[in-house]
DNA sequence: GCCACCTTTCAGAGAAGCCTGAAAGGTGAA
DNA sequence: TTCACCTTTCAGGCTTCTCTGAAAGGTGGC
């Protein structure tokens, strides 16, 4: 079945495999979690400096700063040194997919989700005027993978036919002074969804087809008809 | 921009919060050889008993075992004992996507890639009787996104259009005693191609189309005529 | 029952990774 | 120039991980 023997990638557990070392050493970068959550922030929603994600994440300037050396030297963030601040971004396109598949895959597994706390299903959640939640990211996801939106989430693809299935009349979406889109990295899933000015359009959008309707506070729930028409505009999604 | 305050995910680099020590979790498993490896090859080729992981890595059982130990308590293999042997399986699909996504970005590296030793461009070599390689690769890619292939690459998918785009006449090709399709892990690349009798169809048809050429060995080269269709055909494939 | 084989467990030595706290290098504002 | 601020570097101590080698549990064949 290969061309090869059967014993014949004795050498991949050789650390100075040239593959094995690459991956193996992003996988290492990716394990350790203040590294993780920076990256992700850095990939998603984009640069940052230093003094920002120290603040957000709560950590010491010293601590999160050995943390993105390492990640520099290992090629997965550049910095830019503009007067006193550093600013940090993504090395490589790119980095987001694994982020994705790696969270995907960790929620995949039914008990360690984030299914604490008897909270709603999460099915849906609003980040200000746009949808979060599992329905949001399932939204970003679509639409990145059908070609409506750019990999970054920021401006628009070379197939924006699903915005139409959706329910958005694109040349109705006025920006104004806000951003088209934005890819905002969701508090619960840690993966992006829409925000922005079509964010918001896809939100309207559901909310007069009936699909959501409002639940109090930041919640929608998916009615009956969404239950029904949501999981064929969204392959993979399912209510619940 | 967020529903929550700037400095909202301090507790995301606590290892206790269930979405970071996931995550983190299953990074770390990926980040040691052996573990990577033996995940490669049960997820994409298939169960393995340990002996036949251990002849293949060329380590010994107790070390492979501490690790496939490792493995089954982060939930991400399964152990099945027939006799005297213990048979182990990837516990969850979908952790393919997670290796493939890993290797993918890895490989992205201009620097860290596996071009050494001045080999050939390494865009195509045949496996036996079936493409791999970086063309290998990408037929195979290509064929699971357009839901030609099931994601595991054993069976066909929902739709086939793609053989058909590709050349390959689905209604004559008999598999005879070999399986129909096969996930086969490139040995250079670690990622899955094709391989089975679909896979023997698809080499036929880019050779009958003269899309690729016999380059002796198990080379093949790309034809000017494929430099031109395949990139059409197989979206991200770029040859050289 | 006895032996051969496959698999699993265990303890100790060595290596690698991470946090803390203090201090140094540079930049912009007064 | 002096001060305040942002960023980076460094060393000590602690924890975690990994390999090695030997030994124990079980199973199937003779």
């Amino acid at each position: 079945m290969n061309g090869d023997s059967l014993a014949g990638m004795s050498d991949w557990v050789d650390p100075r495999h040239p593959v094995t070392s690459a991956v193996t050493a992003l996988a290492r970068e990716l394990a350790d979690p203040i590294r993780l959550t920076a990256l992700q922030l850095l990939a998603i929603e984009g640069p940052h400096t230093l003094s920002q994600l120290a603040d957000a994440l709560g950590v010491t300037a010293p601590r999160l700063g050995n943390h993105l050396a390492r990640l520099r030297t290992a090629g997965l963030v550049e910095v830019e040194h503009t007067g006193r601040h550093a600013v940090y971004r993504a090395a490589a396109p790119g980095l987001g997919d694994v982020l994705t598949a790696l969270s995907r895959y960790a929620h995949a597994d039914p008990e360690a989700g984030p299914r604490r706390a008897g909270a709603t299903a999460d099915a849906t959640r609003t980040c200000y005027d746009h949808l979060a939640g599992r329905l949001g990211v399932a939204v970003f996801g679509a639409l990145v993978r059908r070609g409506a939106l750019t990999d970054d989430g920021r401006s628009l693809g070379p197939d924006p036919t699903l915005f139409g299935e959706l329910g958005v009349d694109l040349a109705a979406v006025d920006p104004g002074r806000r951003k088209l889109a934005t890819a905002c990295l969701d508090r619960t899933w840690r993966l992006p969804h829409l925000g922005g000015a079509l964010g918001r359009s896809v939100l309207d959008a559901f909310l007069d087809q009936g699909l959501v309707a409002p639940a109090g506070g930041r919640d929608v729930t998916v009615t009956a008809e969404g239950a029904e028409r949501l999981p064929v505009l969204l392959p993979g999604f399912t209510p619940s």
